[in-house]
RNA sequence: CGGAGUGUAGCGCAGCCUGGUAGCGCACUCGCCUGGGGGGCGAGGGGUCGGAGGUUCAAGUCCUCUCACUCCGACCA
C-alpha cells in the first residue's frame, strides 16, 4: 500500500479503461477512499475541525440502516429514549476505568454566556463560568446509568431495554471521513438484568443482530468474537466485537455489544429487589454500531469506479437515463416516467434521472454513486418496449436488454443476486486473507513481506513477551477471539 | 505535545529563488454541433494572493510577527 501513483497510462497499455477514481485502491488505498467518498457525494469536511458534512445521499444510507435496526431493536423489546448531550463532569468522574478510557477525548462546556472581546469578537464571559462543567457526551453509560437507577426499583422492573439514536463527541487527534471523525452518530443500547446470564444472553443477542444486519443489509461478513482484556471497553468486563476485513487487509470493528456487569451498577447505585426481597446489583450492558460502518461499507465494497451500494440500503436501488435525442425527448421521457411509477409502486427506490446534463456524465454519477441497477432506455428500446440495464457490481459487460414487463418482474430477483454476490466476493476476500499461524515468527515474517490480511494464532501467544514488541513494530493490534475458534484462538491485524 | 510542510478563483495547482498589469487545468454561465462509457468549437463570469506590520518608487514574490490547516509519530468506535 501507500505505493506512489504510478503515471501507466500513455506507453504499453492503452486498452486499460480510465478509473473514475484516482488514485486506485492499489495506488494508494487511503486517497482513493476519500476519492471515493467525495466522487459519491457522501460527505464532506466542515469548518468545524474533525467533524464532517454528511450530505443528503450519505445521510439516506444512515437513515435506512437506522430504519432496519430500529424496528428490530423494538421487536427485541427494546424502547427508545432521549438523554442529554451534556452530561455532568461529576458523573463522569465517577466511575474510575470509565474515565481512564475517555477523559482525554473529552470535550467540556465551562461557560453559559458569550460577550464581546473589545475587538469585534467573542469570547465566554468571565462571569458566565459553571460551577460544574459540562463534558460532551462520548458515550452515555453514566448519565443513563443514573437514569436507571431512579427508575429500577424491583425485579418486575426487569430487563429494561434502552436505546437511543444519537451523536457523541470524541476529541480525536486525526480524523478521517466516517472511519473516525469527532463527532459521530450511532446507535447506543443500554440494557440492565437481573444476572450476568442476562446480560451476557443480550450481549449475544444483540451481537447477533448486528451480524444478520451486516450480512443480510450491507452485505458483508466479519469475525465474531470476544475482545482481549486490553480492548475491552473501559468499565467491562468482558466485551464482543464485529470485526471486518477491509480490501486494504485490516480490520474495522464495525460493532461491539459490552457486558458491563456491575461495574455501572455499583457506581449508580442501580439495584433491584428481588424475588428474594433483598437487594441486588444489576447486570447492565451497552451496545452500539455508528456512522463508521458506511465507512466500512465502503471499504468492503468499491472498487477504482467508485461506490457499489448493497441494494437493501442503497438508497437509489435502481436508477433511469434517459437517452435523449431531440425528437425522441419527450417520448422516451415520459416512457422512463412510466416505469419509474410502476417501479416505485413495487416498493423500489427508483430515480429517474432526468436531470440536464450529457447522458455520458449521468453514468459516471450513478457509477460513482454505486446505484445497483443503471437502466437505459432511447428511442430503440422505447419502440421495442425494452429497456437495457447494467449492474454496478459486475460493469457493462453485465449489460442486458429486455422487455420493460420482464424486467419489472425481475428486478427483485436481480437485485437479490446482486447483494448474494456481493456477499459472496466480501466473503472469499475475508477467507482467502485469514491465515493461521503458530508462532511470533510467522507473524513478523507476514507483515514484513507486506502481505495483506488477518492473522489467527492460538491464544497462548498472548503471554508471549515476545509479542509486544512484533505488535508495535507492525502496528498490529488484536482484533478478537472468534466464538467460531471457541475463544482458543486470537486474530492479530492491522486495523482502523 | 514532538518532526515536516502548505495557505493564490468553487476544487486542484503554477508564479516566489532573481520584486514591475493575477495565471493554468477542472468546475460554472451562454451559444452552436453533439448525445448508448467522462465529446467538440466559440464566447464569458469569478481573486481583500490566510491576516497584521515592515523594506521599496513598486510586494503574491523580500523581512518580522500571527492565525489556520495538512501530513508523519504517541492515543482511539
Amino acid at each position: 500500500m501507500n505505493k506512489p501513483a504510478k503515471q501507466q497510462q500513455g506507453q504499453n497499455n492503452k486498452k486499460k479503461p480510465r478509473t473514475a477514481i484516482t488514485p486506485t485502491r492499489e495506488e494508494d488505498f487511503a486517497e482513493w477512499y476519500q476519492q471515493v467518498v467525495k466522487s459519491a457525494d457522501f460527505a464532506e469536511n466542515s469548518p468545524t475541525r474533525g467533524c464532517m458534512i454528511i450530505k443528503p445521499y450519505g445521510w439516506a444510507i444512515w437513515e435506512k440502516c437506522q430504519e432496519i435496526f430500529d424496528k428490530w431493536l423494538k421487536d427485541y423489546g427494546v424502547e427508545n429514549a432521549s438523554f442529554p448531550l451534556l452530561i455532568p463532569m461529576s458523573f463522569f468522574s465517577r466511575e474510575a476505568e470509565h474515565v481512564e478510557g475517555f477523559a482525554k477525548e473529552c470535550a467540556v462546556v465551562t461557560h453559559h454566556r458569550l460577550e464581546s472581546d473589545g475587538k469585534g469578537g467573542l469570547q465566554p464571559a468571565e462571569d458566565a463560568k459553571l460551577e460544574e462543567p459540562y463534558v460532551v457526551r462520548p458515550t452515555s453509560e453514566t448519565i443513563i446509568g443514573d437514569a436507571m437507577s431512579r427508575w429500577i426499583q424491583s425485579y418486575r422492573d426487569l430487563p429494561m431495554q434502552l436505546n437511543q439514536w444519537a451523536q457523541v463527541l470524541r476529541w480525536e487527534m486525526r480524523t478521517r471521513l466516517f472511519l473516525r471523525t469527532a463527532e459521530f452518530f450511532w446507535h447506543e443500547g443500554h440494557n440492565a438484568f437481573e444476572d450476568h446470564k442476562g446480560a451476557d444472553d443480550d450481549c449475544l443477542h444483540v451481537m447477533g443482530l448486528y451480524e444478520k444486519f451486516f450480512t443480510e443489509h450491507l452485505a458483508f461478513d466479519g469475525f465474531v468474537g470476544v475482545k482481549t482484556p486490553e480492548e475491552t471497553f473501559p468499565g467491562a468486563n468482558r466485551t464482543y466485537a464485529f470485526e471486518a476485513m477491509m480490501q486494504d487487509g485490516k480490520a474495522l470493528q464495525a460493532a461491539t455489544t459490552h457486558d458491563l456487569g456491575t461495574t455501572f451498577a455499583k457506581t449508580f447505585n442501580i439495584t433491584y429487589q428481588g424475588r428474594d426481597e433483598k437487594e441486588h446489583l444489576c447486570h447492565t450492558t451497552s451496545w452500539a454500531f455508528s456512522t463508521r460502518t458506511i465507512g466500512g461499507l465502503i471499504m468492503m465494497h468499491a472498487d477504482d469506479d467508485g461506490m457499489i451500494m448493497p441494494p437493501r440500503i442503497a438508497p437509489q436501488q435502481i436508477i433511469i437515463l434517459p437517452i435523449v435525442k431531440e425528437d425522441t425527448a419527450e417520448a422516451v421521457q415520459a416512457f422512463c416516467a412510466k416505469l419509474t411509477k410502476d417501479l416505485k409502486a413495487k416498493g423500489f427506490r427508483v430515480k429517474f434521472d432526468n436531470r440536464d446534463m450529457r447522458t455520458p456524465d449521468k453514468m459516471w454519477d450513478a457509477v460513482k454513486k454505486g446505484v445497483p441497477i443503471r437502466v437505459e432506455i432511447g428511442a430503440r428500446e422505447m419502440e421495442e418496449g425494452q429497456l437495457t440495464y447494467v449492474r454496478r457490481d459486475i460493469g457493462r459487460e453485465s449489460k442486458t436488454t429486455l422487455a420493460v414487463e420482464e424486467f419489472v418482474d425481475k428486478a427483485e430477483g436481480i437485485l437479490d443476486d446482486i447483494h448474494d454476490t456481493m456477499l459472496a466476493r466480501t466473503r472469499k476476500f475475508r477467507d482467502e486473507n485469514t491465515h493461521d499461524v503458530t508462532s511470533i515468527d510467522e507473524i513478523e515474517a507476514f507483515f514484513k513481506a507486506e502481505k495483506i490480511g488477518f492473522l489467527r494464532a492460538p491464544v497462548a501467544i498472548l503471554e508471549d513477551d515476545k509479542l509486544e514488541a512484533v505488535m508495535k513494530e507492525y502496528s498490529l493490534s488484536t482484533r478478537n477471539m472468534p466464538n467460531a475458534d471457541k475463544g482458543e484462538k486470537v486474530l492479530i491485524a492491522k486495523a482502523y
